[in-house]
DNA sequence: CCCTTATGACTACATCCGTAGTTAGAAGAG
DNA sequence: CTCTTCTAACTACGGATGTAGTCATAAGGG
């Protein structure tokens, strides 16, 4: 079941992989930093989220907490996956070649991007 | 403006992009390999992309030829960068830790990231 | 105890997307 | 000239998405 997360829903998530548990109205308060969202909004978001079985809930009083129930990291890795394989063939390479090109890299990623080489490479 | 491609839209135009210039029914049969939609699926999915100005329409006799208007490369150009700011923050190794994580790279694709690594560095 | 407020449940609604169907006219078959 | 067929144009329709609004109710403030 490859999971559809759609962008606003994202933003919620992303969230709550930061700081996990948070009641909606903190979900509201946190991704205002980024969005101009009404808590409706979030709720919303939050309800589908649920219904997708990408959050659970847990009472606290007449209200719920929301923690996530994948982690950042699967999801990351599917949608890195899905994406390769949707516009790039599946091939990591191009992928890079065209990030490299259109907004090059930082040093930091270079560099990263050689420890992860060596380390491929063994 | 971030002309945005949907999945089924973005088959046909991976058809024009390998071969540029072909009818409705021609897209169709190329398409066919691939999905198994109708004529009328196609010539709406074409309508949309020229509606987006992803594609021109340039008549002959009394049907269209389509031709492409972005090129697949600055497509995928902007893709990729949406993709890794949406998911991975902008920075790519994340994005290639990732994928080699879940999915490992091909030697070929360890060979391609090699050799540009060595572009980069210089 | 009553009123305001916060909350969950349900509802709304325009747009996009996947996937077609219908219609009217042009063009070719006979 | 008539009938079939291909094509563009327009229409359809359910599900997903972005972005809320309404309603009933429980809880806390005075």
């Amino acid at each position: 079941m490859p999971l559809k997360i759609s962008r606003a829903e994202l933003e919620v998530m992303q969230t709550l992989w930061k700081e996990d548990n948070q009641t909606a109205s903190e979900v509201h308060s946190s991704v205002s930093k980024h969005k101009d969202w009404s808590i409706r909004t979030v709720k919303t978001l939050l309800a589908r989220l649920v219904e997708k079985h990408a959050l659970r809930t847990t009472p606290e009083g007449r209200r719920f907490r929301y923690t996530t129930a994948i982690t950042e990291t699967d999801y990351k890795t599917n949608a890195a996956g899905q994406f390769v394989d949707r516009i790039f063939s599946g091939r990591a390479a191009p992928l890079i070649a065209h990030l490299a090109d259109s907004r090059g890299l930082t040093d930091e990623d270079i560099a990263d991007l050689e420890k992860l080489l060596e380390a491929l490479k063994k």
